[in-house]
RNA sequence: GUGCCUAUGGUUUAGCGGUAGAACGACGGAUUGUGGUUCCGUUAGUCUGGGUUCAACUCCCAGUAGGCACCCCA
């Protein structure tokens, strides 16, 4: 009977993770846990599956609807493979907020899903970093997370002038749009296109708002407002704001990271905008500078009112998200990687040299093993040479060597591959 | 959801309307207990279905898969 030739490969937009990008991968897992626990983080885990209900609401058109990956559960229920943590942990939160001690310093690192078409630096499943301070007003939280997420790239010794920290404020654009006196359904399309300001050129920009029926001084103000390039001439161009709280809230932020020496790597940009509807503060996009890979890494902000959607009181939150495939992509483009050894420096070969040898080879393994030794064990009878051979092809730098000549004089011999010495040691 | 591009051994690829070639990898040998170099050998391939043709891996159409850009976003 002629069987069905099943597809070896992974489904659409999911990577399989070879040893090799396995263990980049935990080297930027590991550089994100350790400067985490490094600001009294503490590290918390939500399950991959939600109700898809918590993310129609707040998540956006199409992360929140589109590119929803959702089951009918057997309850009948919707359910939805995670597209983001911050409804999960503002979930998670809601529950014991009241009960615990305030602020919250929370981070995780999991697994997301969006169906959407996969491109470079964008796959349907990829992993975040997700950085939260829950229950915390002050701006001194908006700062925290600014330079943990700046201490979080610097982690990877990038050169120079590789990234830079755009910031804006929810507040500030509200009170641009107040000023404007755009009406309510206006005030999304108008987002949209903000956020495209930097990709049109400014005829284009012109023209889309003129295609929102805006008038030429609405459309004036508004182009004041973008082309600001730091908030003192933001101040100058447009004075009716200058008492914004979001602008205010800007500048403190801005004068504290100067005095903490994160100044060159900060900007105020008017075009971050953010395409989650929960922000409500600080708004903040990580760009790669890079001409090669220009793209923004990872974005968070302040999103103080999504706890309501779980019944509970309101509370302050802020946090940011970095993705695996983005931080990559920012690592590799700058060349950080090559340097990089992500080998296994402490991993032993013992190879298996006799149909003898058998419980004498599996016996010093388990003894090295209990000094605290990685054994890579041989299962298959070979020669020294194939061993070396072997030992040489995949990396490992220490091989043991238990023979027959070996087991008569009562020792084993352990070869350092790099300079060829080898070692007698008594069995 | 829109547009463009691609599909040849495990991987990277060459090629031609008439017998598919290479490199790398894997395995083995030269070297029967000491590796990295070198040399030799073995292994394995034209995505699927239809059409044009005496003949299709090659040309055409469809499907499928992948990539890139847009949208959006990590």
């Amino acid at each position: 009977m002629p069987k069905k030739i099943l597809s070896n490969q992974a489904v659409k937009g999911m990577a399989d993770w070879s040893p090799a990008e396995f263990a980049l991968r935990q080297y930027i897992f590991s550089n994100w846990r350790r400067v985490c626990l490094s600001y009294g983080f503490e590290e918390y885990l939500t399950p991959i599956l939600e109700n898809a209900e918590i993310y129609r609401a707040k998540s956006g058109e199409d992360v929140g609807q589109k590119e929803l990956m959702v089951f009918v559960g057997s309850g009948g229920r919707e359910l939805a493979l995670r597209p983001e943590m911050t409804p999960s942990v503002t979930r998670l939160i809601s529950k014991i907020y009241d009960t615990c001690s305030k602020p919250i310093k929370y981070f995780s690192i999991a697994n997301f899903v969006r169906n959407e078409r996969p491109q470079r630096g964008r796959n349907r499943e990829f992993w975040q970093l997700n950085c939260d301070i829950f229950g915390s007003e002050s701006t001194l939280s908006d700062i925290e997370i600014l330079t943990l997420s700046l201490d979080l790239v610097l982690a990877f010794n990038p050169p120079k002038g590789s990234f830079v920290l755009s910031l804006n404020h929810r507040r500030l654009l509200d009170d641009l749009l107040t000023l404007v006196k755009v009406n309510h359904d206006q005030k999304l399309v108008l987002a949209r296109i903000l956020d495209k300001y930097l990709k049109l050129s400014t005829a284009d920009f012109t023209q889309c708002l003129v295609g929102l029926s805006l008038k030429t001084e609405q459309i004036n103000t508004i182009i004041k407002f973008m082309t600001a390039i730091s908030l003192e001439d933001l101040k100058h161009r447009l004075p009716e704001i200058a008492e914004s709280r979001g602008l205010l809230e800007l500048e403190k932020i801005m004068s504290a990271l100067k005095k903490l020496g994160y100044q060159k790597y900060v900007e105020f940009k008017p075009s971050v905008i953010r395409g989650f509807d929960y922000y409500d503060g600080l708004i903040f996009e990580m760009f790669d500078l890079h001409p090669e890979n220009n793209r923004a890494m990872f974005g968070g902000g302040r999103y103080n009112g999504l706890a309501e959607l779980f019944g509970a009181r309101s509370f302050p939150a802020v946090g940011f998200a970095p993705g695996d495939e983005t931080t990559k992509l920012f690592l590799e483009s700058w060349g950080v990687l090559k340097k990089l050894d992500l080998s296994d420096t402490n991993k032993y070969y013992l190879p298996l040299l006799g149909f003898d040898l058998e419980s004498e080879t599996i016996k010093l393994a388990q003894k090295l093993r209990d000094q605290g030794l990685s054994i890579e064990m041989g299962l298959e009878v070979t020669k020294v040479g194939k061993a070396l051979e072997y030992a040489n092809k995949k990396g490992i730098t220490r091989v043991v060597i238990l023979g027959s000549d070996e087991l008569q004089s009562k020792v084993y011999k352990i070869k350092d591959m790099t300079s060829g010495r080898e070692k007698k040691i008594k069995l």
